[in-house]
DNA sequence: CGGTTTTGACCCGCGC
DNA sequence: GCGCGGGTCAAAACCG
């Protein structure tokens, strides 16, 4: 979002619409206005598109209808005009970063535990492509990291987060530094959240340690032959897991019930907020812990800049 | 105390 | 059948 650009000008009653009626969905609809982002990829029935927005846009009030009927496109694949066929595996992700299917549930340490389901049952999932070092954006859920694994081929670990905002919630994802480009990150979401957006995040209780970002050699006999050099780790520290800058958003929409994996704001976004707080609640009251999520965002966002 | 990260071990699918 | 590679578990340590 460029500087000029002025977010009371925008008929946000309309922006919304009424076939938009969740805040997830708002959100996400506030967010497209910028067009900063690259390709948004989202998926319409059984096929995954892949859309392409002009990099730079700078919305004007006059062209509002030009504006909502595109903001609509995602949601309408037969509408856009950008709409391309993507492959489910990111067709133009390198080599080494391709990934196995996943598995869903855990370990069958103990017979009495599910067994886990065969890898060649394809979860869902979202790939968001995103950078780490440009703005700083946040991630309304909260994710606990649960691993990390080396990949083979890429000098960068993958770490995996499940969701702990709500217990039970089988929302995943994986983080994982693009060996083509270290600065993109790329996140895999797999499941959907079972519950609504937070309205506080976590306590952050044991999620700020300051430890080195450097990762240990492992000592799986599976690497024992590889040497496996990591030399700037994927592991982020928490701050940055919240706060990445997303390039691609991606949206699922099943049965038309619109899914928002994730919902990322970008700094911009959070800038344009500061000083229509006010006006925001007013309009949207429903959706005054979204301000509060943006406003914490920009407190993060400051603090890793400082 | 309740949340997180770290990390070695375990488990499983798949290719050979 | 075996080994590799990737996903998950769970104990320990850490943090507010």
């Amino acid at each position: 979002m460029t500087s000029n650009f002025n977010m009371e000008h925008w008929d946000w009653q309309a922006v919304t619409g009424e076939t938009c009626s969740n805040n997830d969905a708002f959100i996400s609809y506030m967010e497209n206005p910028e067009f900063s982002f690259g390709p948004l990829s989202f998926q319409h029935g059984d096929e995954d598109h892949l859309m392409s927005f002009p990099k730079v846009f700078e919305p004007n009030p006059n062209v509002l209808d030009e504006l909502m009927e595109e903001l609509y496109k995602p949601f309408c694949p037969e509408l856009n005009p950008y709409t391309i066929p993507v492959l489910e595996d990111h067709a133009e992700e390198p080599e080494c970063q391709k990934q196995q299917p996943l598995v869903v549930s855990g370990t069958n340490k103990d017979s009495t535990k599910p067994k886990r389901s065969s890898r060649k049952k394809q979860q869902h999932r979202l790939v968001k492509h995103v950078t780490g070092d440009a703005g700083l954006q946040s991630d309304i859920w909260s994710w606990r990291k649960y691993g990390q694994k080396p990949i083979k081929g890429s000098p960068y670990p993958r770490s995996y987060y499940r969701c702990s905002s709500s217990k039970g919630c089988l929302a995943r994802k994986q983080v994982e530094r693009s060996c083509s480009d270290p600065r993109v990150f790329i996140i895999t979401y797999t499941a959907e959240h079972n519950h609504g957006h937070p309205t506080r995040r976590n306590s952050l209780a044991g999620s700020t340690r300051n430890k080195s970002l450097t990762v240990a050699k492992p000592k799986n006999l599976a690497y024992k032959n590889e040497p496996h050099e990591v030399a700037e780790s994927t592991v982020l520290s928490p701050a940055v897991i919240k706060d990445e800058s997303v390039k691609q958003e991606s949206i699922t929409m099943e049965g038309g019930k619109i899914l928002m994996p994730d919902v990322m704001l970008s700094d911009e976004l959070v800038e344009s907020f500061e000083g229509f707080g006010d006006l925001f609640v007013d309009q949207f009251p429903d959706l005054s812990h979204e301000l509060w999520f943006m406003n914490e965002s920009a407190t993060l966002t400051g603090g890793l800049l400082n």
